[in-house]
RNA sequence: CGGGGCGUAGCUUAGCCUGGUAGAGCGCUACGUUCGGGACGUAGAGGUCGUGAGUUCGAAUCUCACCGCCCCGACCA
């Protein structure tokens, strides 16, 4: 491609909507535009990224074997009423009428309609399995978009449904989807994890999130210096401590902590380690106050939380709850002293076995010190996991100490099991003769996200530095002098020509700007590799490569140029 | 939806407090000089000051409503 001939959109300035690096570069970078708030155009640029994304997923999923639909965006709601989805979905689900009054939907996923060809075309166990995908826009009516591409309203997705006769064959297509993703992020050039996330109700079934390990995730993500256990944060459980609880070495005394309500508060005004403390949270659960009780120097876990006996459908108490509960405000609250048939106390896994802790003493401005549970108060009702796990913990298979970092996730692969196709009396003839509903499993990749994790990831104060395999151009050739001199000219051209005949995705910049331009705008778009063809080189025969990781540029030989790229390129 | 902020040229913004009819940088067009890291000069195009109402002799500026966008939070197969 020349130049001249390309839409080139590249910003000096970041319009100021934008925070995050990758949102800011994709804009400077002219890969993307914005329409409206999650929405947005993809410019020549960013389609290119995208469609080479989009080639490898296909490649990938076609070698899984896979097989490629497509399905109509725009889908009616009877199907989404039959899994009763169409009231469960709420406003994230953009709703539309058609002139007749039907109602229709901008699908933001597309079970019911993949559960539906099913149903109608997959008669005999014979068939099976069978796995369609597509990659298709889609719409979440999202509460706040925002990130760019990271979280938009409307995106890209590639979306895959697997149908099998049992439960193992289930299983298997599972883990042939898993195998492709991890072919893809891996051929896509990122440094990613696939991490164990929450199965929720649907339970017993497997799911994993692929995360792409980033500083600016919105997720976190827990992993295992000495296995290959990685999961959210959500979802990874904090193991009791493998010690016991010690004996009680002091008295119990109740101090004075004037307009301290925070553990870090009483924690400094005392002197003593912020670990040392508990901190209790109210919450309200089928009409019982409850005290959650954590270190103070840990955070609950809310999805946690909910999966503890009786909590389910949680809410923060009220003030006045909490007064009735406990006699005490807010900030000054702890287990001593409690009514319990007012309230239960629920009690994280380290704290059942902390001993002579600090903690409120439901009065305002007091707090007690030398805490134990069972001489001072009474053992908690529950103990249970409820907490985030923190750097440092043991992993739970057994296995080294977690760290934890951030991530961005692209891809979901999940054992969906029955839940869609006995809503919707999708069956099969089996070998017996009998119907069976099939087992699916459901398979997304944020297309549209993948790229802007992709920067997230690689990128410096220049611009984009783009894995091979998604550049939108994998070379540039930049002349310094291209109307000026006859020898530049004729050298950049002549490997332009070589590089486009050897199948190579090339950026030959004819534009006549000056070199600091020319320059700026490859960093910028973040081309991977360069050849600058100048006559200062030219009169040794040399014209210069460098790779946009590459500190300095090296001089080739002008008739070892194209191979001496080609060596470079990742394949 | 709650809290906060912002809407002035394609982008970044000054002007607003203290009302007097809009200015800059980048970008764009033309010409000239330049030409190995975002050049310089000259000339030029480009603005419903988000929309509407109000106050006023007069509103980008003050008031109100609405719309849009951004940030924090809640929310999120």
């Amino acid at each position: 491609m020349r130049a001249s001939q390309f839409f080139l959109a590249t910003l000096k300035e970041a319009p100021q909507e934008a925070e995050l690096p990758s949102h800011k570069l994709m804009l400077r970078a002219g890969l993307i535009r914005k329409l409206g708030s999650g929405l947005y155009t993809w410019l020549p640029a960013g389609m290119r990224v995208l469609h080479k994304v989009e080639r490898v997923i296909r490649e990938e999923m076609d070698r899984a074997g896979a097989l490629e639909v497509s399905m109509p965006p725009v889908q009616p709601a009877e199907l989404w009423q039959e899994t009763g989805r169409w009231d469960l979905y709420g406003p994230m689900m953009l709703r539309v009428k058609d002139r007749a009054e039907r109602e229709y939907c901008y699908a933001p996923t597309a079970e019911e309609v993949i559960t539906d060809i099913a149903r109608k075309e997959l008669r005999s166990y014979r068939q099976l399995p069978v796995n369609l995908y597509q990659i298709q826009t889609k719409f979440r009516d999202e509460i706040r978009p925002r990130f760019g591409v990271l979280r938009a309203r409307e995106f890209s997705m590639k979306d895959a449904y697997s149908f099998d006769a049992d439960e193992n064959g289930m299983l298997e297509s599972y883990r042939k989807m898993f195998d492709a993703y991890v072919r893809i992020f891996t051929r896509l050039g990122l440094k990613f994890r696939p991490v164990v996330a929450d199965t929720g109700e649907i339970g017993g079934s497997a799911s994993h999130e692929f995360q792409v390990l980033a500083e600016s995730g919105e997720d976190l993500i827990a992993y295992s210096d000495a296995s290959d256990y990685a999961a959210n944060v959500e979802q990874a459980e904090a193991l009791a401590p493998s010690t016991r609880r010690p004996a009680p070495a002091r008295a119990m005394s109740k101090d004075p902590t004037p307009g301290v309500g925070t553990c870090e508060g009483v924690a400094k005004l005392w002197s003593i380690p912020l670990a040392t403390t508990l901190k209790a949270l109210l919450l309200t659960a089928n009409g019982r106050v409850h005290m959650l009780i954590i270190r103070g120097d840990h955070n609950l876990n809310e999805v946690k939380v909910g999966k503890v006996h009786g909590l389910r459908g949680w809410r923060w108490s009220t003030d006045e709850e909490i007064l009735h509960a406990c006699n005490g405000p807010a900030g000054y609250l702890g287990p001593v002293g409690l009514d319990r048939s007012r309230i239960t106390v629920v009690a994280d896994r380290t704290v059942a076995a902390m001993a002579d802790f600090v903690c409120g003493a439901n009065e305002k401005d007091f707090h007690l010190r030398g805490v134990n549970w069972g001489r001072d108060c009474p053992e908690p009702d529950l103990v249970a996991d409820i907490r985030n796990v923190v750097p440092g913990d043991p992993s739970p298979d057994g296995r080294g100490l977690l760290s934890i970092v951030r991530g961005i996730e692209v891809g979901h692969v999940f054992a969906l099991g029955r839940k869609y196709s006995e809503s919707m009396g999708a069956t099969y003839t089996a070998e017996d003769g009998t119907a069976k509903p099939f087992e699916m499993g459901c398979y997304g990749i944020g297309v549209t996200r993948v790229v802007g994790a992709a920067i997230e990831q690689n990128h410096d104060e220049r611009g984009i530095i783009w894995p091979d395999a998604m550049a939108p151009f994998t070379v540039a050739v930049i002349p310094m002098g291209l109307h000026k001199s006859e020898a530049v000219r004729e050298t950049a051209i002549a490997l332009y020509e070589e590089l486009k005949g050897a199948g190579v995705d090339v950026l030959f910049d004819d534009r006549n700007e000056r070199p600091g331009v020319m320059l700026a705008d490859q960093e910028l778009i973040g081309i991977p590799h360069r050849l600058v063809v100048g006559e200062r080189g030219l009169k040794e025969g040399v014209v210069e490569y460098q790779h946009r990781r590459d500190p300095e540029a090296t001089k080739v030989q002008v008739a070892q140029a194209v191979a001496h790229v080609r060596s470079r390129l990742k394949p």
